[in-house]
DNA sequence: CCTTCCCTAACAAGTGTTTGGTAGGTTAGC
DNA sequence: GCTAACCTACCAAACACTTGTTAGGGAAGG
């Protein structure tokens, strides 16, 4: 007889999708690698063993916890690109979209910019590479779209502005904790009007 | 008879900070937890338990690249901090100062962000949350200065805004490869350009 | 002969993972 | 309505392997 099927997938998402969370609340204070399997299993209250009737490993458990966030985070950005609004608009839209990630899915996006870079030459991980293509694609376009149409600064270097821009924006992950005196939104209208204004009086 | 003394620090620091410096490499590519001695042991073309002849642990290693990237980050700091400049141009040395710190010591930097949160409650990496209490205060006062004067903005949260320029900075040695298109000084040029001025076209 | 620098070989602790078992609830048979 | 079979979700204990680290030795040069 054939060893039975473990659900993984298939059982009820419920315990799953909870185990999940407090396994990236974990990976996010400790990192992947130096959480063990054991230190997920006491903050869930079980046995490390226990743990493999819903996952099937520790590196499984970290590509579902990312996997969800960039599909729901590409969800949004779709969303906000087929809208074809104007460059500055866009920037806009994509931005406060990234604090509202943040704020559902600031422990993935923790994990994300800490672990990305040296997941993604792994395989298992190539989804990782790939949304960090489709990614630069979306805010270059956006930005040379602003520099043809004249609302965004024609005298700096593109990439360099992508770079900045991108970054100003998924760093906030590292201190931004839900439910403190700012709100997505609050943040970021006060980083677009920093990136987009800067933070010297005009004179 | 007790056991030999070994070199340690008083050793020709030559082949010491050679080590360190592959050993830094390693860690800011793969993570400090991810990176095995023996990793660090085969780009330094020996084995693995060599290694403890010029260091006694792992974290020993860890501890005096960080420390010793601080502490000439310190040097550079407190010599613009000393300077008693104006608070815009406080900040555009200062922000100078980083990237070539950056410049030289991209590795250390790399590692200092993935891994100083953590690190931080630990005894031994005390001195981090030390430099990190300095480093705001700095900050802090001189955009605190600079609203005093009326050349920053006063309708913006200054801790929002420190935080957006310390990390807009920082999370540049994520990308930053030395010998590169831009110098260190290029890329602070237009750093402080988009955070000075935005990047939004002036109407 | 001594020092410097590295190697060989091993150690104990910790790692992710597997296997077999079992308490407790749910369902099926009669 | 009672019992037997079953499923879910976990535990207990072990496995093979990797980890940081140590002890002793040896080659090369002064």
């Amino acid at each position: 007889m054939p060893t039975k099927k473990k659900p993984q997938v298939t059982a009820t998402p419920e315990r799953r999708r909870e185990l999940l969370g407090t396994a990236a609340e974990v990976f996010a204070e400790q990192g992947y690698n130096a959480t063990t399997v054991r230190k997920i299993a006491d903050h869930a209250g079980m046995l490390a063993g226990s743990l493999y009737y819903h996952f099937d490993s520790k590196e499984s458990m970290l590509e579902e916890i990312l996997r969800t966030f960039l599909d729901e985070l590409w969800d949004g950005y779709d969303t906000v690109l087929d809208a074809e609004l104007g460059p500055r608009e866009t920037l806009e839209a994509l931005v406060t979209e990234s604090f509202r990630e943040i704020d559902r899915h600031r422990a993935a996006v923790a994990i994300y910019q800490k672990e990305s870079r040296h997941l993604a030459v792994q395989e298992r991980f190539a989804f990782l590479a790939e949304s960090q293509r489709k990614f630069e694609k979306a805010w270059l376009s956006t930005l040379e779209r602003g520099v043809a149409a004249e609302v965004f600064r024609d005298d700096l270097d593109i990439r360099l502005t992508y770079r900045f821009v991108r970054d100003t924006v998924w760093v906030a992950a590292s201190w931004y904790r839900p439910g403190g005196q700012h709100s997505p939104e609050e943040i970021a209208r006060q980083y677009l009007s920093m990136v987009l204004d800067g933070i010297a009086v005009r004179t």
